[in-house]
DNA sequence: GGGCCGTGTGGCACTCAGTGCACGGGCATC
DNA sequence: GATGCCCGTGCACTGAGTGCCACACGGCCC
């Protein structure tokens, strides 16, 4: 029942009572409302322990975002070149509604207090700032060399994080029911279908191949036709999107 | 002279007077190690005055992002129905380069205070979110009613903004030499192209008329190729890109 | 002119987040 | 048992931000 025998990443109990009596003291009088002191007090622990785990006030409000964007970096450095890069990005964000997914409840009250204090919305969005900048500096080491490739990859970020974050919080709204996984996948794939860039073309391409004519589509545009409505064209006689 | 002829909006000496204290005690030993009773001190004026005009340290680096958004606001909804919404956003992002543009040095100068201290850089992502949840409420409405409307505004939004941000830094990390108009509408065109879906189909759509032979594109292509290489081939076919 | 406002400003005291530092107690090692 | 170390604690301090009151200035009515 001790902790004391898991030397790597073993979690000191005392960082979890912070948790679990700031959380109670948050919900009932409110984050503004509630002290430093307070949550110490009801603790049972000195005031100064308290920094010494969390670095500010708001930090206890996300105890876990650190560990899982380290997950998330690690889970980037260790992709490989075969690895469709904007595939890769969003199975990383993936990554972020697992966590969330993990603990509904937890996620849930959480969801709550950022939305109703300015002071922790800025915080998430710092801490959601981290996130996509690793997304992004992933994808500008896929894409150097390119044109725009800097571009490309913060707009693609962008795109992922907004993505995960609408269908994710569509699921806080709804009190953590149901999976959010499936929402998740469709507006990902939304992303993807949008920007995905296959880059297997330079190894093994695996390009379908065609195999009749009725594989071969003939666009006729005008040449000074606007770009929107060629895209558009093409993708209905693509049978796509 | 006086600028007690002028109800609306009229700007306070006192407020200039506080934001060149600032700055000038920011440049020359740093944000964190200047207090509010320096920058008080250097402007002649009471302590209780700063927090006045300035509700926070922070608010100080960012004097003229109030106006602007409301600015932005104002632009989004006077919007018609025949501004075609990516297209409209895009322009919308384009006002915030303008506030950018107007005061090149100072630009530069509180991009360098915000790429160093941390504060500031949550600071700037709380404002830069305020910005994107506009154009995304604009884009939200233009949209309602078509399937995945909001994760498509949402989407559109971050991206619009992560371009615009991409070819903005790009010009401050280079002293805001040059003119970034033409950064920035690359940028934004690299979105619209991927995301404009215009709308004035419904209206008078303005198609321009092709006048020869040579102004037509004959494309070819499989059916089951990437999109993206379509497009591509079909971009650089049109002479675009 | 002498009161009566509304507004802008200064001063003061206070709360609270966050930090530096030094102390004390367990705990392993030699 | 002495040494060093890690962890938690108490204390004093800085600095941001707030509430409250006093004061000065200008107009306005009586």
């Amino acid at each position: 029942m001790s902790t004391s025998s898991a030397p790597p990443s073993a979690k000191p109990p005392m960082r979890d009572a912070l948790v679990a009596a700031a959380f109670r003291l948050f919900l009932e009088r409110g984050y503004e409302q509630t002290t430093v002191d307070d949550i110490v007090a009801l603790a049972g622990v000195g005031r100064r322990s308290f920094f010494r785990y969390f670095p500010s006030k708001e930090d206890v409000v996300f105890p876990d975002h650190e560990s899982c964007l380290a997950e998330m970096t690690a889970f980037l450095a260790e992709g490989r070149e075969e690895h469709e890069p904007v595939r890769r990005v969003c199975d990383a964000a993936r990554l972020v509604l697992r966590m969330y997914a993990e603990n509904p409840t937890f996620s849930v009250q959480r969801y709550r207090l950022t939305k109703e204090v300015p002071g922790l919305r800025a915080y998430e969005l710092s801490v959601v700032w981290r996130y996509e900048r690793a997304l992004a500096g992933y994808l500008r080491r896929r894409f150097a060399g390119e044109p725009d490739g800097t571009l490309r990859a913060d707009v693609v970020a962008a795109a992922v994080v907004a993505a995960h974050n609408n269908a994710l919080r569509s699921w806080l709204r709804s009190d953590g029911r149901g999976d959010p996984g499936t929402a998740v996948d469709h507006a990902l794939d939304h992303v993807q279908s949008a920007f995905g860039r296959p880059r297997t073309d330079r190894g093994a391409p695996q390009l379908p191949r065609a195999e009749g004519p009725e594989d071969v589509v003939v666009l006729v545009s005008r040449r000074d036709a606007p770009l929107w409505r060629v895209v558009q064209q093409l993708e209905s006689a693509l049978g796509r999107g």
